[in-house]
DNA sequence: CACGGGCACTTACCCGGTTCAGTAACTCCG
DNA sequence: CGGAGTTACTGAACCGGGTAAGTGCCCGTG
């Protein structure tokens, strides 16, 4: 067998044709009789021929690729099951369409700003994602002057001129609030992610908004980096506040996790003495004792979302934004009237 | 401003020569003069020249991309932090590289082996990593055939003729095994994970060996899916057991979180009635209560590892294996003398 | 039976960068 | 001062596909 991958050229050869003739017969255009098509399209799978997608890529100037930089440490990372099941539903969306992810891990947004210039500039990319908005953010405006067609996986209001897909997270915060007044509760802290995403802000002013709306206390909010560690202390802060919280929402699942550890080993009975809320659901919300009561979401969904907005700015040059579906409370053991 | 990329045609009328001499000049080659290759270097420089890594490919015959399919389920993926962690080390090595890093998530092995021969074909990737091997693992033979670089991230024995990178769990599991006879237990049980998985078999086996060269009871074993569920309701059998262990060892840390709940649920006190172990540590070991002795490694090092080795491979067609430092013991809170 | 038109296929050239084989001009040396 | 060697650079071809513009050939038709 020969070394060299088979070649258009290869086939023509074969089939005692041009590679021309070749070409329009496997790509499905006229110009061949349906006897040549089938002759060249059995040579080509008989030899396994693939289109080699740089030369391809070359004249059509498609990458057939889209790119996702995530710019949070190492260790952040591996902590929540978000990115991962994001991008497992941004995968599904775009290996049905034939397109390929680049995926590049980087520890802050300037950089990630240069990877997608170096992307865009090399031509290695159609699109890319746009994740973690912090405000203001270098990279959308960045991005945006690049003419690069890309989407905001994040709240319109931080998008800028980009497309944004989105959930309305103030809507889940309102049905969470909207329960735990019901049961009584009057002071709801939470405990929140990296005060610089544009999400956290968001949150943060949805939740102030609609606690005076019901009549709850103004809110206590703590600021973390989502690492269980900050979750521990913060809950530790606020079990002992002078104003203890009667519940508390958590930005994260490991948060509040480690939240619930932390209230237990301080000989708090949760629910009774403390409710508490996991923002985003997974298995871990589940498995301990009492299970989470979360605001779950399909987050693989919300990927699917975004890529299939993606796909549609690469080929048309714009899409709408989308909002996705918002979070939905799932009640569980770990909220109940306070004492 | 002209609405296509620049290329070195473009640099090549602004210098007033050839673009064979842009191309000496950008790659410091020798056949231009240094103010020439200067000129040259600015001009490239200014008007933001970047190479276009299709034409690049085409001539090279290297995409400057690897690839990694992970066919694990959706929502699997999301509970370990395993991948994340592996991913984000395999970057950084790449990224400092110039390569890139192709990732696909399918939803079987055979889906995956396809997805090789595309990229392989379509001259995508340089090579690529195989990750969770099975045995037999048809992706093995299957990638050997073509002739692809590939690094099986796992033992040798499961490697066939690809170069492995691993770790050695036996010394792992001998030194958990070792420490937990020393506390007293004698009846150490494991809660595992596929058994399909060529890793969770040599576990398996090198637990029998060692637990008979320790003089402990025959282990027993059971096998989940790594799921929190699995692994919950593995522990509830466990313990309901006649011959309940004093101690048991989870393939995972999601899985021993579960297990924690579950004992604590079902009125055992960890350690004193039952003492757990986590393999691969995380955030989570640390927050829950007590926190989790775990088999703690350096899982980015290892993303690394495997990383530059598969460029090795890329780079000189061939590459020796690596192995990674073993897994550690971090004794916590979980394990103590059997009561 | 000449002519318009469609079919099946080819020739020529492009995409953007790399490589090979020149070719002038300049330097060195006997 | 002629020939060898070096330097700085260029033209043409190539990688593997794609597209635009032909070119014969057969057919139908007025």
């Amino acid at each position: 067998m020969s070394k060299h991958r088979p070649t258009i050229a290869d086939i023509a050869r074969r089939a005692g044709v041009s590679k021309v003739a070749v070409s329009y017969a496997l790509n499905d255009r006229p110009g061949v009789s349906p006897a040549t098509r089938a002759s060249i399209k059995a040579i080509a799978e008989e030899i396994g021929w693939r289109p080699n997608s740089a030369a391809r890529a070359l004249t059509r100037a498609r990458a057939d690729t889209v790119g996702l930089a995530l710019s949070r440490p190492a260790r952040m990372l591996g902590v929540e099951p978000f990115f991962m099941e994001l991008i497992s539903g941004i995968e599904s969306e775009l290996s049905a369409r034939g397109c390929a992810l680049l995926l590049q891990v980087v520890t802050d947004p300037a950089q990630e700003l240069e990877m997608y210039h170096r992307w865009w500039g090399e031509g290695r990319v159609d699109g890319v994602f746009l994740a973690d908005v912090r405000s203001p953010d270098p990279r959308i405006e960045g991005v945006a002057e690049l003419g690069m067609p890309a989407v905001v996986i994040g709240h319109p209001s931080a998008a800028g001129s980009l497309t944004p897909v989105w959930s309305d997270d103030s809507a889940a915060l309102r049905d969470t609030l909207t329960y735990l007044a019901a049961l009584g509760h009057r002071r709801v802290a939470r405990v929140a992610g990296l005060p610089e995403l544009a999400h956290t802000r968001l949150r943060d002013r949805a939740q102030r908004e609609i606690s005076a709306e019901l009549g709850l206390d103004e809110p206590v909010v703590v600021h973390t980096d989502y690492s269980g560690e900050e979750g521990a202390h913060a809950t530790r802060r606020l079990i002992s506040s002078a104003a203890r919280p009667t519940a508390v929402i958590y930005d994260n699942d490991i948060m509040a996790v480690a939240g619930l550890s932390v209230a237990q080993e301080m000989g708090l009975d949760v629910p009774a003495d403390l409710s508490l809320v996991a923002w985003d659901d997974s298995q871990l919300s589940r498995v301990v004792r009492p299970p989470l009561t979360a605001l779950s979401r399909d987050i693989p969904a919300y990927g699917t979302h975004a890529a299939r907005t993606l796909l549609a700015m690469v080929a048309d040059g714009s899409a709408p934004g989308f909002e996705d579906a918002a979070a939905r409370l799932v009640p569980r053991g770990s909220t109940a009237p306070p004492r």
